[in-house]
DNA sequence: CTATTAATGTTATATTATAACATTACATTA
DNA sequence: TAATGTAATGTTATAATATAACATTAATAG
């Protein structure tokens, strides 16, 4: 089971969370031909901020912010089109967030699990669910071809809340 | 696996559907002491007049035309809100949309069969597959309350198209 | 009957996302 | 280097989804 629920849910150095995956995301584009501009850089670099996902005008602000000058949400939405489809960020649907893939090489189950608490996502790409998930297409004939897996709890921070309410983590 | 994959994907007497969602959704509200007003009762069937989601815009319309009078999003929002709560109808995050649950009393996983080509959706309730995901929340301490399953791919009536590419089953 | 609550109506607006077209940057090659 | 084509970004407007806030009506209990 490949997952970064420790780096979520635990105390680390983030900014190394953000380099590796500002490292990844160079690797995969020079891979496969794809320019990671300035502007697709720095969004993925926010949605790596911390371990919860972002909605899109989020994104606008802080990229607004960041570059000093006002940038329009077709910008954002294209910056995210293009990190969505070389794999490097999830779009959550049910918050209408995105986040920052933390596997992005590997073929994996796009399963998150939520906290209702704090916000923070943790992804599992687990092949055993896979297996099973397929399985089940399999008895009804359903070709599977991508899925959506969103978890809903109190992740393992919030279940045990210490007395200063730290959440610095996420 | 308690699936309804037979009736959405088969020819079958639809009305029998939409008369047993009904009469399902006023026991449930009788059981649980809430009202089925004739606007839920109405919204109700709207979801259920087909195997395919609707988004909450279509169901105004379908309301507007059915009432012969004008319908705020409002209305058609708290109709929603509460079949949602009942357990009547499901939320499809991926789709916007909203669609009839084929068995409201059943603990389940909330696991939804998304044909891409046709748009029909069939409901999976499966133990094992909820076991499994209880398995991963477990390993990671992570406490469970709820899940969204969204399985893309295409429905055994769209993989084998017949030359009449008959549809109507939806 | 009236007080209370539940349900619905009404208006306005928030939030998320995209269409359409203009402009700029960049690479290719004539 | 100038011309050309393509990719990326800028700009404006608007579509699509959802909710807030408050007014009115209906149903129910005391």
């Amino acid at each position: 089971m490949l997952t970064n629920t420790r780096l979520v849910h635990g105390q680390h150095d983030h900014s190394r969370c953000v380099d590796a995956a500002l490292s990844r995301a160079e690797d995969l584009c020079q891979k496969k031909n794809a320019k990671l501009t300035p502007t697709r850089a720095t969004v993925l670099s926010i949605l790596w901020q911390s371990h919860r996902p972002l909605g899109a005008y989020q994104v606008q602000d802080r990229l607004s912010k960041i570059t000093e000058k006002a940038i329009a949400p077709p910008t954002v939405y294209r910056a995210i089109e293009f990190l969505l489809r070389l794999g490097l960020i999830h779009r959550l649907p049910s918050l209408n967030a995105y986040i920052g893939c933390p596997f992005p090489n590997s073929e994996h189950s796009n399963l998150f699990m939520i906290c209702i608490e704090c916000g923070c996502v943790a992804e599992i790409a687990d092949a055993s669910l896979n297996t099973l998930l397929q399985t089940a297409c399999d008895k009804t004939n359903f070709k599977l071809h991508s899925q959506n897996v969103e978890l809903f709890g109190v992740c393992p921070q919030c279940s045990v809340p210490t007395i200063n309410e730290d959440i610095s983590h996420v």
